[in-house]
DNA sequence: AAGTCATGTCGCC
DNA sequence: TGGCGACCCTGACT
């Protein structure tokens, strides 16, 4: 008699899995010649052909013979639309998608990401959409194969921070949400979290690091220098109050509180997104997840004028940007699929100057940072887009750009930054969502993209950051970027000025910092016990399935 | 090492 | 228009 096998799973490969029910003595009987039975079972049932109540999955046929031979058929189904005779997921460091969903990259049916056009060319995910305005021509193609080619680069080359050079990880105990350099202290970065807390670390210095845990009490989501103090930051929080912070002494003065009666319900609960300084007026714009923005006056600190409607009512104001030549020029973006230019001066209900339409939600939208005539949008379908020009026609962007960065609740949105340094402002920073099997490991890389041919110009990774990386902020004046991945911030630079002689001495080239459990006012990761340069320390995991190499410079 | 959880947007009814 | 549930590449922790 075949005794009961039984198996305790919820994934074996190619098997719907029943469970057991309140039974903890499941054992296996390996003697029926390597078949699998996975039957459901209950409490006191220990043998199929004894118990009536044993319950056998549908797919498992049973022999009762004497050899007894019981097999499987196990269907396989997808995880993502639970159909059958395919499977979407991770193959090694490999994601396959589920064909019957649309493109996971361009969103378009018909098509998987593998083979979605706009990654298979050699740019490699981040093209120009078709220009919907213009097909393409013979004339195009000869242009592209035969003249372009000869056409001297008259543009300066970029320079690339593509190379870790340290990184901190967990100084923040939730995700990352906003990043900012010090306006003159060029080393110092801060950062802000899901939790309202408010990094502050010079990575020059790599152990000078402090966490202030008051300032907010949730979503940290911008901040903003004081233009003529530079040790006064301007926050604005899902919390509801824009909060005016000596970065010091991590001592907060609140500034506007929209939420004055507490927690009364999500309907009258609002949340402060979007953040600017008009310097000229001595102003502070901020905006709330109702449609509203707000000003402040920052010479009397307080609030000045009513809120004023600038997206579709109940809908969530993402981000805004004073243009930096004409501050009075100004762009919000937010949930209503819109960006929208306003002129500061005249502020009315409907007077915006232009409004720019997007596929879905728009996570942010950039005026130029030198002339500031063109803006770039990010936006939740999958593009990158700039209008060139803030005077002309903005019916529609001048260029799209398909590029992986959709949305994800877990995740910070993902925000196209310009390159201030770049004098031909082209060049865009964005992370990227979906990953690339690189030797065997699934990465997300930080993409470089030249906004005025849609080409990727580069591709930031390090085998031992292997989560997204939705926050990235290029430092205003050095060959530096700041990134924000999960809870942990890395600085990049350009592979011909990372000290890595430098790191090599010091042997770490990362610095491990515990997050403060219950952070009352601030923290000081100064302690020993925050460093760890011990080879036998933790390794970073790969994700499931995914195949990661082992870390060298992590332990180093 | 599989399970759990946190929790924004969108589409559908 | 509003409430509700599905959800595609998460990530850290148990």
């Amino acid at each position: 008699m075949p005794s009961l096998t039984r198996r305790r799973s919820s994934a074996s490969p190619g098997g719907v899995i029943v469970h057991d029910e309140e039974d903890t003595s499941s054992s296996e009987d390996e003697s029926l010649d390597g078949e699998v039975v996975v039957v459901t079972g209950r409490k006191g049932s220990t043998r199929l052909d004894e118990d009536p109540r044993v319950e056998v999955d549908a797919t498992v046929s049973v022999k009762k013979t004497k050899a007894a031979p019981i097999t499987l058929s196990l269907k396989k189904v997808c995880k993502v639309c639970k159909g059958t005779g395919h499977e979407a997921g991770f193959r090694g460091a490999t994601y396959i998608d589920c064909p019957k969903k649309p493109c996971f990259l361009c969103k378009m049916p018909g098509h998987t990401t593998i083979s979605c056009p706009h990654r298979a060319a050699v740019e490699n995910g981040a093209v120009p959409a078709r220009d919907s305005r213009g097909a393409q021509t013979h004339l195009d193609y000869v242009f592209k194969r035969q003249l372009r080619a000869k056409i001297p680069v008259l543009k300066q080359s970029f320079v690339i921070p593509d190379q870790v050079d340290c990184g901190v990880i967990k100084l923040h105990s939730r995700r990352v949400t906003c990043l900012e350099f010090h306006p003159t202290k060029s080393s110092i970065l801060l950062s802000g979290d899901k939790k309202g807390q408010l990094g502050i670390w010079d990575y020059g210095k790599l152990h000078e690091k402090t966490v202030y845990g008051s300032v907010h009490s949730c979503i940290l989501n911008n901040m903003k220098f004081n233009p003529s103090n530079d040790v006064m930051l301007y926050t604005s929080s899902s919390d509801g109050t824009v909060c005016y912070t000596d970065i010091e002494t991590g001592i907060p003065l609140i500034l506007m509180d929209l939420n004055p009666n507490g927690w009364n319900g999500p309907a009258s609960w609002r949340m402060l997104y979007g953040l600017d300084v008009h310097p000229e007026k001595g102003l502070l714009l901020v905006a709330d997840n109702f449609g509203y923005l707000y000003l402040v006056d920052m010479r009397s600190q307080n609030p000045i004028g009513e809120p004023l409607l600038i997206h579709r009512k109940g809908s969530k104001v993402v981000g805004l940007h004073c243009n930096p030549l004409q501050p009075d020029i100004l762009i919000s973006c937010g949930n209503d699929h819109f960006a929208r230019i306003w002129d500061v001066r005249r502020l009315e209900d409907g007077s915006s100057l232009a409004h720019l339409a997007h596929g879905r939600v728009v996570n942010s939208a950039y005026f130029s940072p030198l002339s500031g005539s063109k803006i770039l949008t990010t936006s939740q379908d999958n593009r990158i887009r700039v209008w060139d020009s803030i005077f002309g026609n903005l019916e529609s962007p001048s260029r799209e750009i398909v590029h992986s960065h959709d949305f994800n609740r877990h995740l910070t949105p993902f925000k196209a930054e310009w390159d201030p340094k770049d004098p031909s402002e082209s060049l865009a920073v964005i992370g990227r969502y979906i990953s690339e099997n690189y030797d065997g490991v699934a990465l997300h890389p930080i993409d470089f993209i030249d906004t005025t041919t849609g080409q990727l110009v580069a591709e930031a990774i390090q085998p031992d950051i292997t989560t997204i990386s939705p926050v990235n902020k290029p430092h205003p004046r050095e060959d530096i970027l700041a990134s924000g991945s999960s809870r942990s911030l890395f600085i990049w630079k350009p592979k011909e000025t990372a000290d890595f002689d430098e790191q090599r001495k010091r042997k770490s080239d990362f610095v491990f910092v515990r997050p403060e459990k219950d952070s009352k006012g601030g923290m000081d990761c100064d302690s020993d016990d925050d460093f760890v340069s011990d080879p036998k320390a933790k390794k970073p995991k790969g994700h499931k399935g995914r195949k990661v190499k082992p870390s060298v410079s992590l332990l180093l």
